[in-house]
This record gives structure tokens, C-alpha cells and sequence, in this order.
DNA sequence: CGCCAGGGGAGCT
DNA sequence: AGCTCCCCTGGC
């Protein structure tokens, strides 16, 4: 067990915004998260957090995980005051923090997601994870399983994969197993690029566009810079920056405002 | 019950 | 650049 005050970290709101799909809300105040081979449940009552981990494993996996180094009250503060739609989102979206997720993970996952609502996305996952996924026992005697690597994806068939709801996007999870196997994209190497290498590598695997690329690039790869323009996103660009986000002021922390606006525009409009 | 949009992208023109 | 189809679930 771990306990630590965190301020600017608010897991239900983490849950809410729809960034990490193998996340649970199990209470009013507790969510279990699977991220790769672990499994962790989460307790928050205002700033309290409690992990049920070893200190060891939060220092070397959670903390960077959540993004705990990093301040977002700074964030908060660089948002333009006249700006009062920003700062009215960022305020309503508190508490939320970019993850670093799995970059296999969060390939599929965004696959998995186009022209598709966040429940039959988590839906979606939990299928494939059951039917080609590691099952695992946390020590808790918790069972979960393990996110399907590309291996095991790319022998799934396409009717198998249909069969776990996936619909058309059945061949692009085939088709993006394959292309990582036979190293046509090699995810080490991505790992290692800046935002616009690594953003073009993933545009080479099928199925891949460039909204989810951007998300790939800003929940896995952690390049704060990405900003991935959805229906929703693009909706309210045309409604509150007509002449455009104003990237240039906010260098490097895009991704983390394209969040709040994302948020606040899928619950509160 | 029917209708329709929903965290896009491929494959045409 | 613009259009059509891909699939299917939840909300109205």
C-alpha cells in the first residue's frame, strides 16, 4: 500500500475523460486500472490517494504513469486570461493528467475507435483482451487479463475479431499486427522519435489516420505537443478559435489543453 | 419500432 | 478536396 497527498490529480476525472479503456470505476471514490501486465486499484477521498502497490513499483511505474512529476497548475496558469472559454474548460476538467500508456495499447485501442462511443470502445477491448489476452491474478486474487499482443492479434481472424465487436476495424488491427511484426513500423524505434517522426511512422500502419496517430502520439508516446482534432474538437474550434487554436502560445502543452476542451464539450454542452 | 449520429479512414474520383 | 462505404450500438 501507498499513500500519497497528490493535488491536481483527480482519478474519477482521469476515468471520465476517455483516455485510458481498461480503467473501472468500482465505486464512488475507488477505480481499478490494468496497464500492461499490472493491475492496481485506487482509492481518493479529496487529495488523500491511496495505491495498492509497493512504494517501489509507484516510484518506478505509477508516478510516471499518471504523470506525477509534472505541474498542471502551471499549465492552469500559462492559459490566456481573455481566454475565458480555456480557462472555463480547463477548470471544469481538473484533475486530469495525460497518461503514459502502452504504445501497442494505444494503437489498437484508437483503431478500435473511430466512428465509435467510448462504452462499446471499452466494450470492445475487454473482448479482445479476454479472448487473446494473458490471464493474470493479482495478489489481491483479483483476475484480469493482459493486453493481446500482436502476435496473438495478428492470428486472430478477421471473423474472430468481428465476433468481439470490432466491425470493419477488424482488418486494421490485423493489418497493424502484421505491419509490427514484420517490423515494417518498428514501435522501439518510434519510441525513440520526436512528435512529427514518430507521427508519421504510425500514419504508415493501416487504418491509421491522422486523429488517431495524434492520439497515439499524446497517450503513449507522451509528445504534449500533439492535438488530436476530432468531431467534437473540431466543432468547437470553429465555434470559439474560428481562426485557429493559438498553438503558438501554448508550446508543448497542446495535447494537455486539447483535453480539457475534449472534456468539457463531451459533458458539459 | 425506425432513425441517426458517433473520438475516422480507405479507396475511389 | 470531395464522396461513399465500412459496421453496429445507444439514444431519441
Amino acid at each position: 500500500m501507498t499513500e500519497r497527498i497528490l493535488k491536481d490529480f483527480d482519478i474519477v476525472m482521469i476515468h471520465r475523460s476517455g483516455q485510458c479503456f481498461r480503467m473501472e470505476q468500482t465505486g464512488e471514490h475507488t477505480c481499478t486500472v490494468i496497464a500492461g501486465d499490472r493491475c492496481i486499484e485506487i482509492l481518493q477521498e479529496g487529495e488523500r490517494c491511496c495505491f495498492s502497490c509497493e512504494e517501489e513499483e509507484f516510484e518506478r511505474f505509477w508516478k510516471p504513469y499518471f504523470d506525477l512529476d509534472r505541474d498542471y497548475g502551471k499549465v492552469k496558469r500559462q492559459i490566456d486570461g481573455q481566454d475565458t472559454y480555456l480557462k472555463e474548460a480547463a477548470e471544469k476538467g481538473w484533475g486530469i493528467r495525460i497518461l503514459r500508456q502502452d504504445l501497442w495499447e494505444m494503437i489498437v485501442s484508437f483503431l478500435i475507435s473511430q466512428q465509435n462511443h467510448i462504452p462499446r470502445i471499452r466494450r470492445c477491448i475487454r473482448n479482445i483482451c479476454e479472448r487473446y489476452g494473458e490471464k493474470k491474478t493479482a495478489p489481491n486474487g483479483v483476475v484480469y487479463y493482459g493486453f493481446p499482443s500482436p502476435q496473438a492479434l495478428s492470428q486472430a481472424s478477421e471473423e474472430e475479431l468481428r465476433a468481439c465487436n470490432l466491425g470493419y476495424r477488424s482488418k486494421y488491427v490485423r493489418k497493424s499486427a502484421e505491419q509490427v511484426i514484420q517490423k515494417e513500423v518498428d514501435l522501439t524505434e518510434i519510441k525513440r522519435m520526436d512528435y512529427q517522426e514518430a507521427k508519421q511512422e504510425l500514419l504508415k500502419l493501416y487504418g491509421v489516420g491522422e486523429k488517431v496517430a495524434d492520439c497515439i502520439c499524446l497517450f503513449a508516446l507522451h509528445h504534449l505537443e500533439a492535438f488530436p482534432v476530432d468531431t467534437h474538437i473540431r466543432q468547437a474550434l470553429e465555434k470559439h478559435y474560428p481562426q485557429g487554436f493559438p498553438d503558438s502560445r501554448y508550446p508543448g502543452i497542446q495535447g494537455i489543453l486539447q483535453q480539457y476542451i475534449f472534456y468539457y464539450e463531451l459533458f458539459f454542452t
